[in-house]
DNA sequence: CGAACCCTTGTTTTT
DNA sequence: CAAGGGTTCG
């Protein structure tokens, strides 16, 4: 045995050492699962497997980061690199930048993210739609999403709207060279279940597989894995079942709880002993997950007996709520020299952090928002990245109607039509309408001129992108050189309404070329198209690392808390319609709600309080709630039960008052 | 083409 | 209530 597996548990060890044959790993929260597989992999190369041959799937590209980095430590030599890691998502693109013509499109392809399908959804429907039917063209796609994803036929398009658009949509993306990301998937699927000599390259290729997160993968995912692994099924998948909570988005919990059913007998081995929170927590976070039936029965424990009792705090007004928070954690952080970062607010919906934000405002309390929007959802980096696209694949309409009159350039939408037209009339995509003599003579002269001025812009700067790879072009000078020939700074300047929007958007187009030459430092073989793909495929929120680098108190959604941890947790707003959430009723998916607490209640390390409150108000109303019904599940052995708004009637203690003083003279004392 | 106005909508969002 | 989308008007 190695000797870095010598620090595991049994369990663990177990886990990390088992290499032939499908291994289920169930890890609950907090019990070193990245530690295991880092060693898992370690042990793997140690043992004489060539770590080329080892392919490990995460589901971030973050993840994927950080997990190379680990291995590289623990692996000697420089053979921790040649571990093949990547999402799902980034191991399709790959393979079908390489095999792309088997499935009938171009090597050049485009990735589409949610913005540009939504952009041809419109499209779609548009052109589709009789007046009275008005379609959601987020409905259409998760509709189109979900049996992509089942692989279920959705019947008669020449009958239905729905498979009539589908069909349309289909067509579409495949005419603009385009793939979203459920076509990664289902393209990558088709391709190994279909090419057997491709398949037969992989399994040489990839003689090893794991992946982390299998609580989230869905059917594509699990059929890609079945595709590339054949008996005797060197598969290695980790997760909790009881941390599922992407349901919604089609990740099926049936991977995990009948994972023999995809690959018969498999090693199960089960990490319980957690390292992160004390015995009141976990006692507390295990009875409420019992009550989800058909689970992987798991027991989370602790050698940590703790200092506190989960709290359960109920408050008259919500305003009462977020003030009992921050102010426990302003006197915290003065009497206890507790840093801000060990705080986190967790709650069901983003709406709910206004209120907190607001009472920690008035406290002068640092904080922090994770998540709200994308990064490339911003104005900026979505013109600039659209121009991009277009100059890879100018046949990319949604991206070349996205610029074509971005900035204004007197090319308005009834030009913009009329190519549109006759591009369709041609089957051919807008770009070669635009250089069509024959569109060209039916617009007007002033148009004509501003539509060649833009033609010869993207001609001259494709001919330059297109030689980005090795020795090529520097995108940034380029990308820099572009924006100042189409004058878009003037333009964010003019569109601006306040001189910040217009350094908030400065800042957004430094980071983002920032974000170029980064890439091109580490990746000079792919090129423009090689940043595209790891662009749409790494739409992270926000740069991630900076929300973790910024100071305060964190305030984050149940959901992307996940895998985060926090010395103290509060989970406000158990109430019944927000956890679990109103709708999660109609859709029968209470019990991933109930996991959605689980998970919250298991990212606190020592302390815990969760609170509800008797009047919330909602859309200008003030209305009555009721408790969560979760919180009659919880086990109240470790439970301390109190009523805020009671207790506030009551002087505070002596002791809590002079604490507080002491702590505020000493600060002032420092500065 | 842009501004003003009205109306709808209100869960979560690794790729 | 508040934000974003769509429409309409100048």
């Amino acid at each position: 045995m190695s000797g870095f597996t010598g620090t595991l548990n049994p369990q663990q060890r177990q886990a990390a050492t088992h290499i032939h044959g499908p291994l289920l790993i169930l890890a609950g929260a907090g019990t070193g699962k990245t530690r295991v597989v880092t060693a898992r992999i370690a042990h793997m190369v140690n043992e004489g497997i060539k770590p080329e041959n080892i392919l490990s799937v995460t589901f971030t590209n973050k993840a994927a980061a950080e997990m190379r980095e680990r291995v590289k430590d623990m692996v000697r030599g420089s053979a921790g690199k040649k571990v093949v890691l990547g999402t799902f998502h980034a191991f399709c693109a790959k393979l079908l930048r390489e095999f792309a013509e088997h499935v009938g499109y171009k090597k050049n392809f485009v990735i589409y993210s949610q913005n540009d399908q939504i952009s041809l959804m419109k499209r779609v429907l548009k052109g589709l739609l009789i007046k009275e039917e008005n379609m959601d063209p987020q409905v259409a796609l998760g509709r189109i999403s979900k049996a992509k994803n089942n692989d279920e036929d959705l019947g008669d398009p020449t009958k239905d709207l729905i498979p009539a658009v589908a069909e349309k949509y289909a067509d579409e993306m495949r005419a603009l060279n385009a793939m979203d990301f459920d076509d990664l998937l289902c393209l990558g699927v088709k391709l190994l279940e279909d090419t057997a000599s491709v398949r037969e390259i992989l399994h040489q290729r990839h003689k090893y597989i794991m992946v982390d997160e299998f609580q989230d993968t869905n059917s594509l995912q699990m059929r890609l894995l079945r595709a590339l692994t054949p008996p005797p099924y060197n598969v290695c998948v980790v997760g909790d079942d009881d941390q599922s909570i992407y349901g919604w988005r089609g990740a099926e919990i049936t991977n995990i709880t009948e994972f023999e059913n995809f690959f018969p007998n498999p090693t199960v081995v089960k990490l319980e002993e957690n390292y992160r929170s004390t015995t009141p927590i976990l006692h507390t976070a295990n009875s409420l997950i019992t009550n989800n039936i058909g689970r992987r029965v798991k027991t989370l424990w602790s050698r940590n007996v703790g200092n506190d009792l989960v709290r359960l705090i109920a408050t008259e007004e919500d305003v009462e709520e977020a003030e009992m928070i921050s102010k426990e954690v302003e006197t915290a952080y003065y009497s206890n020299k507790e840093p801000w970062e060990s705080f986190a607010v967790l709650f069901r919906t983003n709406e709910q952090s206004r209120m907190l934000e607001q009472a920690f405002r008035a406290r002068k309390i640092p904080y922090r928002v994770v998540g709200a929007r994308s990064f490339f959802d911003r104005r900026e980096i979505k013109d600039t990245l659209s121009y991009l696209t277009v100059l890879h694949n100018p046949h990319d309409d949604i991206s070349l109607l996205r610029i074509l009159n971005t900035p204004p350039r007197g090319i308005g939408g009834t030009t913009a039509e009329l190519a549109r037209d006759h591009s369709m009339e041609k089957q051919f995509s807008i770009w070669v309408a635009l250089c069509d003599p024959d569109f060209l003579r039916q617009i007007p002269e002033k148009s004509r001129a501003a539509v060649r001025q833009f033609t010869d812009i993207i001609s001259k700067y494709a001919a330059s992108a297109a030689t980005s790879g090795s020795q090529g072009t520097d995108l940034v000078t380029m990308t820099e050189a572009l924006l100042k020939e189409v004058e878009y700074m003037e333009y964010l300047q003019k569109l601006s309404k306040k001189p910040e929007e217009f350094h908030a958007w400065e800042h957004g187009l430094s980071l983002f070329l920032t974000q170029l030459s980064n890439y091109q430092e580490r990746n000079r073989k792919d090129g423009l198209g090689g940043f595209l793909d790891e662009v749409c495929l790494n739409d992270e929120r926000e740069d991630k690392d900076d929300i973790e680098k910024k100071k305060g108190v964190c305030l984050i959604t149940l959901h992307a808390s996940k895998g985060l941890e926090f010395p103290i947790v509060y989970l406000p707003g158990l109430e019944k319609g927000i956890l679990p959430h109103k709708r999660s009723y109609d859709e029968n998916r209470v019990d991933e709600e109930r996991r959605l607490f689980y998970v919250g209640i298991t990212r606190a390390r020592q302390r815990l309080t969760i609170s509800y409150v008797r009047y919330r108000t909602k859309w200008g109303q003030r209305q009555a709630e009721l408790p969560s019904p979760f919180l009659d599940e919880l086990d109240r052995t470790y439970v301390d039960e109190m009523d805020y708004t009671k207790h506030m009637k009551e002087a505070p203690s002596v002791e809590e008052t002079t604490n507080m003083f002491a702590g505020l003279k000493a600060m002032l004392n420092q500065e």
